[in-house]
Formats: structure tokens, C-alpha cells, sequence
DNA sequence: CTCAAACTGCTACCTGAGTAGCAGAGACGG
DNA sequence: CCGTCTCTGCTACTCAGGTAGCAGTTTGAG
């Protein structure tokens, strides 16, 4: 990427105030900006070639990208995490661990930084002070993963869906903003479970006065009662 | 510790093999070894100071410790990992995030070096080379913990014990070395159910001649079909 | 050796989650 | 404007997994 261009100011502050860059020296996000090049998905854009010699690492820019798992024998998607604006992707082939059979896809119309895998090992050791931030992102990955994987083993759905609704919702608006232009498909995929009982359950929630859907937006009525289930204080 | 004890040769190979300290230098396991002190601990043994100042980092010897989640409506316990030889925890507390409610307990005798947190927080910033090792150490328990999730969420329960059983067991003796000094009640934790029901299936593999249990030891006697179970290929 | 505690194997029962399928509503492109 | 595709809401059914309880066995401490 060219230090002339339009945007390049913009990239620049956007790794600038995110964790994994905010500690660099300038030269450091400029060195990173001058290998990247930006990249426009559409919707539902699969990102297939993470095995491929030519393979690029992605800095998220705006817009939401599943990471998830497919399993052909029942044609059933998980979403391991929703990464977007400051996330990256995908640290396994930086250190060319053992394939790992995790899936990409744009789920909005999205904006990355795209730098190819071997520009971006050389960085890393040009700047071995990233793997200072690198560790504490990591580590979220792993409570967030942790507890998917807790919920998953030992609550029901309900309680689960409580809880994302809980995790996306906007205090002031009472809207579940961050997920609201998602489907209920990809919404089932993100605790676990399929479409029709996600939505079972989600009418539920409607008939018990928890959550009120307008103009396809839901919109959370009882706080409290979807915090207690959330925390599994049975009701 | 003093480096005239009888086992500190012993102590001192031990890291030098382990991934996690292999390529540091003699210096700094000296130095790792002199905050360390080493601790006994007997079956059952509980880590209960996750939160407490006098906390500790453990580096595992000998035995294992089960690092798990509790659920007290229930009164279920989940195994996350299996923490044996070379292992290191808890790696959260070094970075002081938001508490993790994980918990540790010794499911055999088990040997550990036990260093104080805040020496550790020393060490870690005296050799930052460490980090180098340690990110790899924690991308293996990512992906642990990502097949953890998707076989928790996409396979049903025998799937997920011959899993187990595989990964667990002895290519040349066919036994189930690393774990059959556990008890039903532990395995079934580790792969998320019940032990009644882990128990079920366990007899419908002995019905269908797949594995045996000679004097509390289970063997495997008919690898293949275990094989093709794990991988799913639905029999 | 004795006795209590832990572990294993088993029965019967119940429920939540997955499956299949369909109709109506909206969105979108031609 | 129409026709197609996607999304949503809903019904009915099945079944794997969770629950409770108990008896026989093994273990281990005193």
C-alpha cells in the first residue's frame, strides 16, 4: 500500500487505537500498511484458501466475519467467534500449526487489510514487541472459547440464548444491535444449535414479554429477567 | 530453591526437554529454578487461590491435575484440560485478566514446581524470548479447546468417547495408558455427559466387542471400528 | 480384619433438542 | 410489475441424553 493514498491515514488510526497495534512505534503500522493492500467483501464472501502457498493474514476493518466449522454429515455450521473491527485473522497459519479446519465467511459487506503470510511472518520478526499484545488477545480467545464450550456442556438453550442476547445488547437502546442483521440461521449457529429451536425458544422469550421484535429488530422489555437466566438463576 | 539439591539436575532437564522452555538459555531455567520451590501433591488435592495475592504459577513434574469448570445447580463438573508433564498453569493469572472461574484439582499424586506470581511476572519480562514459546503453547490449547467445543456441539456421545478412547491410547499395547486410572466419573467429564450415560456406551462398546476390561484396565480390541467411529464415518 | 466410602453396572423414566416439512411474508432482481 | 429466493413462524414426531435410584464390588483407612 501506498503512503500517498486516500484512506492510508484512516488504516493508520484505526491500528493505531486498536490493542494489538496501540503499543507499536510508528514505523512498526507503517511497515505493516506498506504490506497490506485493503480489500472489499461483499456479503457472504468465503475466505477458502487457508491452505493455500499464497495465503494472506486479515486485519478487520468494519463489517462482521464468522470463523466456524462445518460438519458435511449433517450439514451443520458452529460459529467459533465473530471477529470484527480490530480482530485478526487467522494467527494458527502464522505459526504454521497443523491444519486447523476453520472456515472463513463475510456475513456482512466487510473492509480488511489483507497481508500476504510471508510479508507478515517477517514482520512479526522485525517487531517481535507484537507478540506482547499478541498473548493477551490470545488469552480472550481462550475465556471466550471457554465459555462457549461451558455453556454448550452445561446449560440449555434458553439460558444460552439469554446470554447472547445479553452479551449483544446496547444498554441505552435496549436493542440487540450488534447481531440485529443476522439471521436466525446464523444466530443458531453462534450457541450451538439449529434454526428451528433457536427460534422455539425465541418465542418463548416473545410470549414470556422478554423481547419484542419490530420492524425485524429485536428489542430486549425485561432486563432482568433475561440477566437472571442468563446467570442461570433458574426461573 | 538451592542449586545444591539432590533433584535440581533432575528438575533443571525436565524444563530443558519441555517445548515450553527448550530454546531458552541455561540462565534463564537457573533463574526459573531459584523462585521455584517443589510441591507434593497428593490425589485430590484442591488449587483453591486462583484470586488469592499469594497465588503461584505451577509447572507440572510428574501426575495429572485437571484444570475444570463447576456448575452448582447441577453439581456437574467439565474437564477443560488435562494438565501432565510440561505443562504450565494457570497462564491467565500472569496477565491478570478477569478471573477465569477455572478450577484445579490433582486427579493423581502429582509433582510440581510452584513458583510465586510475582516472580514469575519478573522472570517473564527478564526473558521475553519466553513469549516466543508461549504462543505456540497457547494456539495448541486454542485448538484443543476448538475441538473440544465442535465435538461437544456437533457429535453425540459415543462419537466423542471413541474419540477419547483413541486419543488416549497405546498404539502398541492397545491399552488405554494415559487414562485408566481414572475413574467413570472423571472420563465422562472429559467429554462433557454424565457418567451414567458415559457408562451406557462404554457397555455398548464392550457388547459390540470393541474394546475389553481386563483387572479395571480397558484394552482396545478392535481398533479399526473405533477409528471409524471417531472420524465419524457413521457405522 | 472390619467397616465405610467410593466405584461400577444396571433399570426405568422423562424431557429437551433435533428433524422434517410447510405456509406466509419480505426482499430483490429482471 | 412479477416471479423467485430467502427468511420466519409453526406443527408434529422421534430419540439421545439426563435423572434417580439401587445392588454388588472394590478400596482403603483405622
Amino acid at each position: 500500500m501506498n503512503i500517498g493514498l486516500e484512506k492510508y491515514r484512516y488504516y493508520f488510526e484505526v491500528l493505531r487505537v486498536s490493542d494489538l497495534f496501540a503499543d507499536l512505534p510508528d514505523q512498526a503500522i507503517n511497515q505493516f500498511l506498506e504490506y497490506s493492500t485493503c480489500q472489499n467483501w461483499p456479503r457472504k464472501t468465503c475466505i477458502l484458501d487457508t491452505q493455500s502457498p499464497y495465503y494472506k493474514c486479515y486485519f478487520v476493518l468494519s463489517g462482521k466475519v464468522k470463523a466456524y466449522c462445518y460438519d458435511g454429515n449433517k450439514d451443520r455450521q458452529l460459529t467459533l467467534f465473530l471477529l470484527q473491527k480490530y480482530d485478526l485473522f487467522d494467527v494458527f497459519s502464522l505459526y504454521s500449526h497443523s491444519p486447523c479446519h476453520i472456515y472463513y465467511e463475510s456475513l456482512t459487506e466487510a473492509n480488511v487489510l489483507a497481508v500476504p503470510l510471508e510479508y507478515m511472518k517477517k514482520w512479526l520478526q522485525d517487531y517481535p514487541d507484537f507478540t506482547r499484545t499478541l498473548i493477551p488477545y490470545l488469552l480472550c480467545k481462550i475465556k471466550s472459547l471457554q465459555e462457549y464450550l461451558v455453556g454448550l456442556a452445561m446449560f440449555d438453550t434458553p439460558t444460552r440464548l439469554a446470554h447472547l442476547l445479553m452479551r449483544n445488547m446496547n444498554e441505552d437502546s435496549m436493542q440487540i444491535e450488534k447481531i440485529n442483521d443476522l439471521s436466525h440461521m446464523e444466530l443458531a449457529a453462534m450457541i450451538g444449535t439449529t434454526r428451528a429451536v433457536f427460534n422455539r425458544h425465541l418465542q418463548e422469550f416473545k410470549e414470556l414479554g422478554v423481547i419484542r421484535t419490530e420492524n425485524r429488530q429485536m428489542r430486549v422489555t425485561n432486563v432482568d429477567w433475561l440477566r437472571a437466566k442468563a446467570a442461570n438463576s433458574d426461573q
